[in-house]
DNA sequence: GTGATAATGTTTCCACTGTCAACTTCACGT
DNA sequence: ACGTGAAGTTGACAGTGGAAACATTATCAC
């Protein structure tokens, strides 16, 4: 913590006296010594705060960042909108300006999760030669991937971290979304005549029930004997997802 | 406020002087002082403080009571310490006499949890007649059961809630449990020729991903255009480990 | 250009939380 | 009888999310 000693700064009041002459003059290299060096190894997107200047210019998108990557390192339990409302050079009740509140954000990266998801999801279909049975095949080996890649981010998409979901509605957008994509890949599978008949819905359940539960036992490290690296993920994926395809096939 | 500096009775002797209420409170009429409300509606164990005495008696089980029925009703995040010391008619730092933080509560009602379904897991095989196929389909009905029931309890128990799980040594042997319990009726499956072969730890691994994955999905209602209900459980459940049973035929 | 105005940030406050330290009460073994 | 230690209380403290009031700026009519 005693790292990012980056002074709040009072830009505002530190030229409250002198107003005039502070604004457009060029601002001495004095005031940059704060450097952030938050943003020197951050590799997710853009934590740093671009100028001095009251305005943040992209606070939201840096909130978003920098609480994105404290929930990956440390869980949803573990962070703070104060914290991260430091990390990104802005006093702790800034973040009201973008979101509601901590849920508001929560929801956001959630949401940014589910899409990523949906994405994933059609991109494996879309680089997956073969029949519709190796596109569902890879999509469950991609969904586990993506819960061992960032487990907490499943835990927050799926726990209860965010306790009022009626109140986001994007957010329900996206479940929705991801639940339509699966259903959209058993369906070809059904449609082709590989997978056997019956409700898609319940085929749907059935696939994405497998997919995950593993998933989630993984990312909560709740396997026992077991040290959960790539290889191990890759296994398991594939052994399951064989398995549901057995019992899938018609 | 005249005389309120004192007070050093407060359980035992006020019986006589309705004074000395703290100065935070003084919204309720009767005060946790003689006749704590908690137990009205409780219905769940027994939250009651039993006598008038200073100490209370049996203030672990009731504050687990207690937080086993908040967390019931309004999930992990929701419920403090402070809230349920009162509602167990104490103070608020009284829960330190008996568990080192937080966290250990939680842990102990996971680690409740987690018995509890490996308790449920030998009475569904006891209960169940026929092969083990009907015992570990019953068993993973009885899961996914449970978890409907009480789908907070499950995000407390596979969640990021309790943070440091090395800490809690009893609540990883009872997690472990709850897997050994799982391979055991997989086991047995293949011992009786019924279950195709392979490494137990897989197929284990693969049945309760199934169960799981449903389980918390139910619990996290994120299943678009269903209403959870205890039928849609039951035939969900029904339909899925059918399909995983198929697949694991040899 | 010059202002009005809304958007964005900052301070200051509040209620509440988990946790600690010092104190009080009481049960129980000697 | 008594003193020791366990169980409970009070009162602090720092940190949290959030609201209100204020300050600074960007934007756009004029």
């Amino acid at each position: 913590m005693a790292r990012n000693a980056d002074t709040p700064a009072k830009r505002a009041s530190a030229a409250s006296d002198s107003s005039a002459s502070a604004r457009t003059g060029a601002r001495d290299g004095g005031k940059s010594s704060q450097a952030p060096k938050t943003a020197a190894k951050a590799a997710v997107k853009i934590v740093p705060k671009t100028t001095n200047t009251y305005h943040h210019g992209d606070l939201k998108n840096t909130l978003q960042a920098a609480a994105a990557q404290l929930i990956a390192e440390r869980g949803v339990e573990g962070f703070s909108l104060r914290e991260i409302s430091q990390a990104a050079g802005v006093s702790h009740a800034a973040a009201y300006r973008h979101y509601a509140d901590k849920q508001a954000l929560l929801a956001d990266l959630a949401e940014a999760g589910f899409r990523e998801l949906v994405a994933i999801n059609r991109r494996t279909v879309a680089a997956t030669e073969g029949g519709p049975v190796e596109q569902l095949q890879a999509c469950g080996r991609a969904y586990v991937r993506f819960g061992a890649r960032q487990p907490q981010l499943l835990q927050l998409m799926f726990g209860s971290a965010i306790s009022d979901w009626q109140s986001h509605p994007s957010l329900i957008d996206a479940s929705s979304a991801l639940a339509a994509s699966l259903a959209d890949v058993v369906k070809a599978g059904q449609e082709s005549g590989e997978l056997r008949e019956g409700r898609l819905e319940d085929l749907t359940l059935t696939a994405w029930s497998l997919v995950h539960g593993l998933a989630l036992l993984l990312a909560a490290k709740r396997i026992p004997n077991v040290q959960v690296d790539a290889s191990f993920v890759r296994h398991a994926s594939q052994r399951c997802v064989a398995l549901l395809i057995d019992g899938l096939r018609r």
